[in-house]
DNA sequence: CTCGTCCAGGAAAAGGTTTGCCCGTGACTC
DNA sequence: GAGTCACGGGCAAACCTTTTCCTGGACGAG
C-alpha cells in the first residue's frame, strides 16, 4: 500500500511562499512576482487579486531568496572603530535613521580597535554581501582605509580615510572655532584663552590652529599668548583655569575644547568668586547635555551635528551604491547652541 | 559568424563561487561542499585537495544561498526602545560580542519609542528571517511584549517583558541596594538618607523599597524617615541634601539613586563646608564614569554589570535558539565599586 | 476571411549551497 | 571464486524569488 501523499493544497506550514499566493490567486508564480513589484503588464483585476491573496496569507518575501537572485542584500555595515561611545552613538543612529527609509537595515560591528577583530567582522561583512560599509571611530583622527574592500562601497564617518579618495564625512572644526570666536568677539571680549585636549588628538590640534587663526582675523591673540593642551577632563579644566588667571588675569572669556574641560572652568571660576557670564564667558565643544545642561550656568557650546554626520555619510554611501562615489572629505557644519554661560 | 563563446573555464567573474572551487579541486560541488563543512566521508587527501582551492580562489560561502537553504540566517536583531543611551550602548555592545563570538552578527533597529516605528521594524527582522530578538530599552521598567513574533525566539534585556512567561535578563536592584546599605553600615554609618530619581519609574521605586528592607534589616532607618524621590539630576542632588541636612543634621550617609543626584550631593556638601567621606559618605548608582570619576571626590557607587546583562541576555537567546527557552526573569548581580566618597 | 499585432500570463532558468540518496569500485570473507 | 560490505564521491532536488522569453488568444485592419 503506497503512501498516502500529503494533500496536493494543504496549508503551508510555516510563512507563506510566493508559490502559496499565487496559487491562492489562480495564477502563477511569476505573474504573482510581477504583481508585487509593479513590473509587467497584466489586468488590474488580476493583480488586485494577487495583492488579495498576499493580504490574506500575511506573504512577505524571503528576503533571502531576493538578495541570493538580485544579489543586493539590503544591508550596510557599520563598524565602530572603537568602542560605540559619546560621539559614535549619534553618528550611528543618524545613519540607522537614513538608511531605514530607505529599506535598508544596519549590521553593527564594534572592532574594539583590535585590528584582528576588524578583519574578522569584515570579512563576515563580505559574506553578507552588504551593499556598503560605513566606518565610524571616537576619535576624528584620520584612520588608514579598511584593506581588501575592493568592489564595495565605503564612507567614512567623523574619523575620515586617509587616503583622500575615500569618501569621508567629517566634522567642520574650522567652522566651530569660527562661531566661537566669533560670538565671543561679537559679545565684547577681547582677552580669549583656549583650553584643550592634549595635542596628539586632531580634534584638539585642529581646533586651536583655527581658533588662533580667527582670533587673528579680528587683531586679537590668545589672552595668554598660547594654548593651553592638557586632557579632555574637568580636572584639567579646573587647573588651566589657575593657569590661565596667573599669566593673564585680564582674561574676560574661555573657549574650551570640550564640555568637560568647559564645565571645569566653570567650577573653578564660581570656586574663585568669578560670575559667569558678567566677570567671564565660557564656550565648550560637544555640546554633550549631560555637562552642557549639568554645567552651572549651563554652557554656551558649539554643537558638532553628529547625528547629521551619520545621516549625510549614510546618505553618500547610497549614492555610491547606486551611481557613483563622490571621493573627498565632505564637511558638516556645526551649530552654535547659546546659553547662559556667555 | 557566430558569437565566440566565453572559455567555459575562463577566471570567475566575481567571487568565486563553490563550483569555481569544485572545478579546480576536480570533484562535483557537493563533495566541495561536504570538504568544508565535515560531513561526508572521503579520502583526506580529496579535503585537503578542496581546501587548498579554497585558499587559492579566496573563496567562502554565499550567506544568502547557505540561509535561504538551512533557513537559519545567522542574524538577530537588536530593537531599542528608546534610543540608544547611556544604559543601552553597554548592553548592545556585551550582546553584539556574545553573538559575534558564534558566527552571529547583529542587526541593529532603534524605534526612538515609536510604535509604528517599532511594527516597522519588526516586520523587517521577520522578512530577514533573523534567528531571534533582543529587545531592550533605555529604563528598567516592564515593557509590553512585542506583538506578532510567534515561533521566532525574544529575550529582553534590561526592561522586562510583562509577560512572566518571556525570558527577561534584568538588573538586580534588591541586590544593589543591599551591597550598598551593607557597605555603608559596615564602615559605621546608621544615619543614611536616600535620594533618588522620581517615584514613577521602577528603578527609583525598586531601590528605595528594596533600601528601607536592607536598612530594617540592621535595625535602622531612613535618617529624614522617608525616600526623597526626584529628578535623575545634579540640580535635585543639590537641593535634596539642603533638604536632608535641615530635617535631619546628623545624617551621616547620602545613598542616590544614580550617580547625577550622587555628585549633587557631593557639590552641595562641598560648598557648606562638609567634608566627603570624613563628615559624610556618599554613594551613588550607575558607576556611569564620566559622572563617578570627575565628582570630587570620585564616587563609591553601584554598577549593573550591564555588558553582563547583555551578555546573559544574548547567551540566553542562543540557548532559545539552538535548544530551549528559558522563561522568566534573571537577574545579574550588581557590584560594588569602592573609591573615596565612603 | 485572413493576417498581423498586441496583450495577459505562463514556463523555465538562474542565483549558490546543502544534503539525502545512490552507484561504482576495491577489498575482504567464506 | 563469488558474494558482501564499506568507502569515496557524484547526482539532483530543494530552498524561494526574479526575470526573460515565449505562447495562445483576442481583436483590429485590410
Amino acid at each position: 500500500m503506497p503512501v498516502t501523499p500529503a494533500a496536493p493544497d494543504s496549508p503551508p506550514a510555516g510563512r507563506a511562499r510566493l508559490a502559496d499566493v499565487a496559487a491562492l490567486a489562480g495564477v502563477s508564480v511569476g505573474t504573482a512576482s510581477k504583481a508585487l513589484n509593479g513590473a509587467g503588464r497584466m489586468r488590474p483585476e488580476t493583480r488586485q487579486r494577487v495583492l488579495d491573496a498576499v493580504a490574506q496569507l500575511g506573504f512577505s518575501p524571503n528576503q533571502h531568496a531576493q538578495s541570493l537572485h538580485t544579489g543586493r542584500s539590503w544591508t550596510v555595515g557599520l563598524m565602530t572603530t572603537d568602542g560605540i561611545g559619546r560621539f559614535s552613538t549619534p553618528v550611528l543612529l543618524g545613519a540607522e535613521d537614513a538608511l531605514g527609509a530607505g529599506k535598508i537595515s544596519v549590521l553593527l560591528c564594534d572592532t574594539r580597535g583590535d585590528a584582528i577583530r576588524e578583519q574578522h567582522h569584515l570579512q563576515n561583512l563580505m559574506d553578507r554581501r552588504v551593499d556598503g560599509i560605513i566606518v565610524t571611530g571616537r576619535r576624528t583622527d584620520p584612520r588608514p582605509p579598511l584593506p581588501g574592500v575592493e568592489g564595495i562601497p565605503v564612507v567614512y564617518a567623523l574619523s575620515p580615510s586617509t587616503n583622500p579618495t575615500d569618501t569621508s564625512v567629517v566634522t567642520d572644526d574650522r567652522g566651530g572655532a569660527r562661531l566661537a570666536v566669533e560670538h565671543l568677539v561679537a559679545t565684547g571680549r577681547t582677552r580669549i584663552a583656549h583650553v584643550t585636549g592634549p595635542q596628539h588628538h586632531a580634534a584638539a590640534r585642529e581646533r586651536a590652529r583655527h581658533t588662533v587663526e580667527q582670533l587673528q582675523a579680528a587683531a586679537l591673540e590668545p589672552s595668554t599668548g598660547r594654548i593651553h593642551h592638557g586632557e579632555w577632563s574637568e580636572a584639567w579644566g579646573r587647573r588651566a583655569t589657575e593657569a590661565v588667571l596667573r599669566t593673564a588675569p585680564d582674561t574676560d572669556a574661555f573657549f574650551c575644547g570640550n564640555d568637560q574641560i568647559a564645565r571645569g572652568v566653570t567650577d573653578a571660576l564660581r570656586e574663585r568668586g568669578v560670575t559667569v557670564p558678567d566677570d567671564m564667558a565660557v564656550v565648550g565643544y560637544d555640546n554633550w547635555d549631560t555637562m552642557a545642561l549639568a554645567s552651572r550656568p549651563p554652557l554656551t557650546t558649539i554643537d558638532m551635528n553628529l547625528s547629521e554626520i551619520g545621516r549625510i555619510a549614510a546618505l553618500e554611501l547610497l549614492r555610491a551604491i547606486d551611481t557613483e562615489p563622490r571621493p573627498g572629505a565632505h564637511t558638516v557644519p556645526c551649530r552654535l547652541v547659546v546659553r547662559e554661560s556667555s
